[in-house]
DNA sequence: CGAATCTTTGAGTGGTTTCAAGGGCTGTGG
DNA sequence: CCACAGCCCTTGAAACCACTCAAAGATTCG
């Protein structure tokens, strides 16, 4: 089934059979998607909220030059946009960074699940607080960490997000994100990812090689986060 | 009464006076607090919610040295910390950065709230999604901007966010909050923020003394933002 | 096999931090 | 009323981290 992976990470907020069965029969349509492909821009209005069930989506915002900042990464089992159906329109963009199978839930759909099911209706909005945890997450390390600890950290997070669907075995997984990609999300440029990457490996952390992750020394890395700039 | 300024910034989503009224009513009690306290910690269970009716209040998260990242600041009108109602707890602290007045809301409350009214769910709901919002702002200050640019940045947020209360005229506002704060909201430290006030003092852009902010030029304010580290 | 994209590395520059010390303001107690 | 303590603001000098610019090597894809 489609939302099978929906709050699998959080087992405390069960979802009732029924609950899930009235979301999966509001799903309007499943499509794939090329990588790199915008799917809301800044602004829109939208009518549909996306799920996603393969593959890796960003939020991100960008400066009057179009440089990016990620501001989310979402693997499968995010309900990615949710935020636009009270919002009805985003405050940032929307785009796949590998090729995607996501499911279009309409707003419609939506109105009728928010009158039908009010357990269903706090799920929902449980899920984009946890989006809402990530974003201080994210301020966090963007505040205080410096770049070595802040791509640990990084790491640590997106590593986290796909155990819990299964997607890693706690050690080694696959994440198709480039070096700029990378950089993008930990507020530091490609080039410096690169040597950053290059410092983990050499300290025998972490290796990146050809979208493969291995992480190589979880608790040394988490330990970065204690040594901030100011240290 | 005091609701009077919920969601006041948000034209679009009008209150109803029986979900108004509804709100009133779930009020636990009303403090006065004073400066400097904190209020919730990291991982404690929370039993009620904290809406702000006077003063300032910041979220904030620390690395093990203790060195605090704040991670949002509230005004009056604010419902603060609505998030630990679906989540049991909060992943950051909250504490008061000025003397406040603060009304708290029972959770067992809101549970009722929640199955009589559930229309006031999506605007509470709606309110989380705005400090998410907010959230993802802080994002790219912190990730895209140098340290003018997000104090500016920073400046014209918090002056739109006590203009929508009535709290600010448009140019002139309090803000008790010391370049120690500042610097804790903007990622860097208190003597670069002192710095980084004296260059916008000396371009006529802002001044700020003694807890009054005065924004000389709004518009250059904002244009910082395109400034990005990268030119 | 060639083109495009991504990764890697070096050298030089600049923005921020750190360290340090002095000045100003406020509240408190003698 | 003055002296003092404490906190905040201010400023300078030096060190360092991350950025820019540039060029070459590796990989992927058509």
């Amino acid at each position: 089934m489609i939302f099978d992976d929906f709050l699998r990470h959080r087992r405390g907020e069960q979802i009732l059979p029924e609950d899930r069965a009235a979301l999966e029969s509001s799903v309007g349509e499943v499509r794939s998607l090329p990588a790199r492909m915008t799917l809301v821009r800044k602004g829109e209005p939208v009518h549909f909220s996306t799920y996603l069930v393969e593959g890796l989506i960003c939020r991100y915002m960008d400066d009057r030059e179009g440089l990016r900042q990620l501001v989310a990464v979402h693997v499968p089992g995010d309900f990615v946009d949710l935020h636009a159906y009270p919002l009805k329109h985003l405050d940032h963009d929307l785009a796949t960074l590998t090729a995607c199978k996501i499911a279009t839930v309409p707003h419609k759909n939506l109105d009728i699940l928010m009158s039908d099911r009010p357990g269903l209706v706090k799920l929902l909005w449980f899920s984009t607080l946890l989006d809402a945890a990530m974003h201080r997450e994210w301020i966090f390390r963007l505040g205080r960490l410096d770049a070595v600890a802040r791509v640990g950290h990084f790491f640590c997070e997106i590593e986290a997000k796909l155990r819990a669907v299964g997607l890693s075995d706690g050690v080694s997984f696959e994440l198709a994100m480039t070096q700029n990609d990378l950089g993008e999300a930990c507020g530091i440029t490609s080039v410096h990812m690169n040597r950053m990457l290059r410092m983990l490996k050499e300290q025998g952390l972490l290796e990146m090689r050809a979208s493969r992750v291995q992480m190589l020394d979880r608790p040394a890395l988490a330990r970065l986060r204690a040594r901030s700039e100011s240290c």
